[in-house]
RNA sequence: GUGCCUAUGGUGUAACGGUCAGCACGCGAGUUUGUGGUACUCGCAGCACCGGUUCGAUUCCGGUUAGGCACCCCA
């Protein structure tokens, strides 16, 4: 009988209900929603104390070892990223998002930011600036890939450079900032390093390399007997099994080296041993933009345990394809880029994939990152406990409190809910009775216990309480 | 850009060729007209889109879009 009385009521009432609505979907077709465009994606709040916290790591780092600040536009002439990172790399050949402006000039949106930051010391004469000139930035770079987890087409960079400095301490230096960002954000990370030594020592190195594939031609797969001719420095990246073998017994670049960029490389190393960084030496490490030489690196996530604890099958970890940032030295660029001769090397950090290895982490290893915390909560009673409560809080924030509010909110109990679920100490609440008395309560969330204080005390009163706290 | 996989409320998920698509979290209102962590009640919100098969499709098929995986490349 209950369940016929309850079909009853629902039949009867939900049409009304419905009606009651203002004129909504029955009427009137919905407006139309607007999807984001492909490869873009929104920041939202849930995720901002994991991009704070970055970028303050950031910011910190860049203090510390001396980095100015630099923002360089996000439209460049394309141009400069053509002759920067080379034709022929696939970031500019296949993945810039480069347009005609209205005046007909061939522009584009930055896939990266080192050619725009060449251009700027170029522009403001910075090789007049005390050597070395160390710069860093944060913003969004732009590339036309095919979207995957921790692959966007925006997607926010980090990076550090140094300007005017051959000595392999910059080298060192650079690593260390990139290390220590994920040291500091509490993601274990591996560092990959190679050098590519000069572009002579590249191209005689490519020679021997092609030579060597050559005669091995009948082991390999299709892809690189392609890359053979296109790419050869990329035969070094396969990942089929069958030239697995072949790859293992190919001459090393580090073999290839003149005695300069082998020095150079063996006093790099030397330094980051000394700083007890780890890292594989990764022989076939090469990266896709032409203006690298001498050392390159790469920052990978390290492979957390996999959760076979459980009996799960060894699943792949997702997301964790790319490197999450990666760099090198670039001493011909600036004076390619027709400025003096300059020796030069950087790197950049992709945040957002880090932030993804970075939740991957913290959920393998149940950490939590904390948000916004907050000292007290003020809960208002009636609309002249809003007035006054508004003037209040407004002196905590001069006085350096972090006061959670929430005027959204009419009953007293919806407020507490709210300030138990921040895990503030102490409540402070004002209803009309102490709007007249000029006084507020302060409550003590752990214990339950209340006491009346004159407003123009409150403020001295709850900063003794969390002294003691 | 190539190949493959996936698509259920804001989130995580369940079920089904056919009576109101279930649950949890969340959010809102209340039980308590000035007091939190529990409990209970009520409410909010969904079958990505377009087409086909069918008496009937959220379920089957095709396409689109989006996401993911591998490749490619890189951050």
């Amino acid at each position: 009988m209950p369940k016929l009385k309850k079909k009853f009521v629902k039949s009867v009432k939900k049409p009304e209900a419905k009606k009651s609505k203002p004129a909504s979907a029955s009427s009137e077709p919905k407006a139309k929603t607007y999807a984001l465009v492909r490869g873009m994606h929104d920041i939202l709040p849930r995720d901002e104390k994991y991009w704070k916290k970055c970028f303050h790591t950031a910011e910190d780092l860049a203090a510390f070892f001396q980095f100015g600040r630099i923002e360089t536009p996000l439209l460049e002439e394309t141009g400069l990223f053509v002759r920067s990172l080379g034709r022929g790399t696939d970031v500019v050949d296949k993945e810039m998002y480069a347009f005609e402006d209205k005046d007909g000039s061939r522009v584009c949106l930055r896939p990266e930011a080192t050619a725009s930051i060449a251009r700027a010391f170029i522009n403001s004469g910075m090789w007049n600036a005390p050597q070395p000139v160390k710069l860093w930035y944060w913003g969004p770079m732009f590339r036309h890939d095919r979207p995957q987890a921790g692959r966007y087409r925006q997607f926010f960079q980090a990076g550090f450079e140094v300007l005017g400095m051959a000595d392999p301490a910059a080298d060192a230096e650079i690593i260390l900032v990139a290390f220590n960002f994920y040291k500091d954000l509490g993601i274990p990370v591996e560092i990959s390093i190679n050098s590519i030594g000069s572009l002579a020592e590249r191209d005689r190195y490519k020679e021997e390399l092609v030579n060597y594939y050559r005669s091995k031609r009948g082991y390999l797969c299709a892809e690189c007997k392609a890359r053979l001719n296109r790419n050869p420095l990329r035969l070094l990246d396969c990942k089929e099994k069958d030239c697995q073998p072949v790859k293992a017994e190919a001459p090393k670049m580090i073999d290839w080296l003149g005695p300069e960029s082998s020095a150079h490389f063996t006093k790099v190393l030397e330094y980051l041993d000394e700083l007890g960084i780890p890292y594989n030496l990764c022989h076939t490490l090469v990266r896709g933009l032409d203006y690298y030489n001498n050392t390159v690196f790469e920052v990978y996530p390290a492979l957390t345990p996999a959760l076979n604890t459980e009996g799960k099958t060894d699943e792949p970890v997702v997301g964790q394809q790319g490197a999450l940032g990666g760099g090198g030295r670039y001493d011909g660029l600036i004076e390619q880029m027709g400025g003096r001769a300059t020796p030069g090397l950087g790197m950049a950090l992709g945040i957002d994939r880090s932030i993804l290895a970075w939740k991957q982490h913290n959920e393998a290893n149940k950490l939590v990152v904390a948000g916004n915390k907050f000292d007290i909560y003020f809960a208002q009673l009636g609309e002249d406990s809003k007035r006054v409560g508004l003037r209040l809080l407004d002196s905590w924030r001069l006085a350096g409190l972090k006061v959670g509010f929430n005027f959204g909110k009419n009953s007293l109990k919806s407020q507490m809910e709210i300030a138990n679920n921040l895990k503030v100490p102490f409540v402070i609440i004002l209803g009309q009775k102490e709007v007249q008395d000029q006084t507020v309560i302060i409550r003590d969330m752990e214990s339950g216990v209340q006491e009346v204080v004159d407003q123009k005390k409150a403020e001295a009163t709850i900063k003794k309480k969390l002294e003691k706290i």
